[in-house]
DNA sequence: GTTATGACTTCAC
DNA sequence: CGTGAAGCCATAA
């Protein structure tokens, strides 16, 4: 019998596919971390890589990952973004999502709670 | 096979 | 609230 551990039912195709599909439902105007991305797709402890299927994402997307952030309810800034982290603050600006001074989104208002 | 890296998370100070 | 260390998982070399 082939080892078999917790939960992996999903090949990566069908992984990125429920990861896709779960950015898309997050509402105009809320936010939701990549933890909670990746679970929500079936998907527990796959944060990081919720991160790395967005960074492959184009201009032309109609994914809204600009509304998927971190755990500490901020977003996550990168050299290797190219400043596409600072486009994200302002779609969610432009959403209506507000930042603290610190550069921080109150969670307990904006962020997803699900369906 | 091992090692290093990263749009992450959690826990301990 | 800020920092650092450890854990985690997929990818690249």
């Amino acid at each position: 019998m082939k080892k078999r551990l917790l939960s992996a039912p999903l090949s990566l195709a069908q992984a990125h596919d429920a990861i896709y599909q779960t950015v898309r439902r997050i509402p105009r105007g809320r936010v939701a971390s990549y933890g909670q991305v990746a679970e929500l797709a079936g998907l527990p402890r796959r944060a990081r890589l919720v991160g790395q299927l967005l960074w492959q994402l184009d201009e032309t997307t109609d994914i809204p990952w600009h509304r998927v952030i971190n755990a500490r309810g901020e977003i996550s800034y990168s050299p290797s973004r190219g400043g596409g982290d600072v486009l994200q603050r302002l779609r969610l600006e432009a959403e209506g999502v507000e930042f603290s001074e610190a550069g921080r989104i109150d969670r307990e208002r904006f962020q997803w709670l699900g369906d």
